[in-house]
DNA sequence: GACGTGATGTCACCCGGTGACATGGGCACC
DNA sequence: GGTGCCCATGTCACCGGGTGACATCACGTC
């Protein structure tokens, strides 16, 4: 490898990024960020399947992560515990280095329809990948897809609590009190 | 009104609705759906801000009718049932009338990733807009965007769960049962 | 040193989506 | 019963995202 500059995948990441944040999501065409990087748009769209992608570059990792951690934990807890625990701590060792850098890109995304729809998918896909893991496991269907969805519903709001200050503080710790405001919120009156 | 052939919103949306199940959704251009209503491209983007949202024009009213029945519930309950009564109400008036189709409509947009992100963006509007009415009704706000969310989903997966069954069954029962599910999943074991 | 391979470039194209301006039918108002 | 306004629609030109087909070129291999 390296016939080419090196890493075009990286720089066209790092090239629109950096785009973004200067001028928006909008106002960028996929054109300029090739070019910054020094590649063509033709090249842009084998790296990346679309203008969106290119800012959920790790999130295939963080599933796998999660779902490789669901897998191996031990059975004597209750399933949403497994995947809290899953999503806290792959969220911990691959998200929280970003620190600050979180509330930027989650700002960024919020900025825009069409990066909010790319997170709520990705977000709904780990939650589906989530569920195929505990059914793995043998936990009934209809519990697995609930439990999925709930668990991950706690670790956006948790990591979103996260990063509004600005990644100070243990994100684990703030997902895991968000599971507990979640069963608060559940239970009956 | 009525100088034109009249409803060119609906008759947009009936040609819109037919070719999708006719050809499936990405192989239907904007210029054929105008065609066949008796329009043009230009007039179609009048009525619709794209090529997706024709497929959830009732997601307005919908949303309407739940955040005012959220703001019009007793306060003598928990925020959660408050939200669920809300949506498995409104949902059984403006939703469950569609029957089979409901199956046929959840499979479309099943089969295209755009059409799911779509669908997942209403959802979270849906949940913030019931956040917002509930914070209006004084539960705190990190409560209110939880119990939002937990309904949201419970309801969805009910929705999804009645629709499997073509619409047979009553859905607001689904939904309600859905939400003891939910409940049972976040026992702390 | 011919050859294959794989990443990139080039080019032409389609389609979703928009801005600007023209058109023409209904309606109010005189 | 004209006159003029309003507004839905049509027309046209354009931009940008995204793709298919084919050329190129550096590198490793035999």
């Amino acid at each position: 490898m390296g016939r080419w500059e090196a890493d075009a995948g990286g720089r066209l990441q790092y090239a629109a990024m950096s785009l973004y944040f200067e001028r928006g999501y909008d106002a960028v065409t996929v054109a300029e960020i090739a070019e910054r990087a020094g590649l063509t748009k033709r090249t842009f769209f084998r790296h990346y399947a679309d203008k969106r992608e290119v800012l959920f570059a790790g999130a295939p990792a963080f599933q796998a992560g999660v779902v490789a951690a669901v897998a191996a934990a031990p059975v004597d807890q209750a399933p949403v515990d497994t995947v809290i625990a899953a999503l806290a701590e792959t969220g911990g060792a691959q998200l929280a280095q970003y620190g600050e850098w979180a509330r930027a890109r989650r700002d960024l995304v919020e900025s825009s329809a069409d990066l909010r729809e790319r997170a709520l998918i990705k977000s709904a896909d780990l939650a589906a990948a989530v569920a195929a893991a505990l059914r793995e496991r043998g936990v009934a269907p209809g519990q697995a897809t609930l439990t999925a969805h709930a668990a991950v519903t706690a670790f956006t709001v948790g990591y979103d609590r996260w990063a509004d200050g600005n990644g100070v503080g243990d994100l684990p710790t703030a997902v895991r009190e968000t599971l507990a405001d979640l069963r608060t919120a559940l239970t009956p009156g």
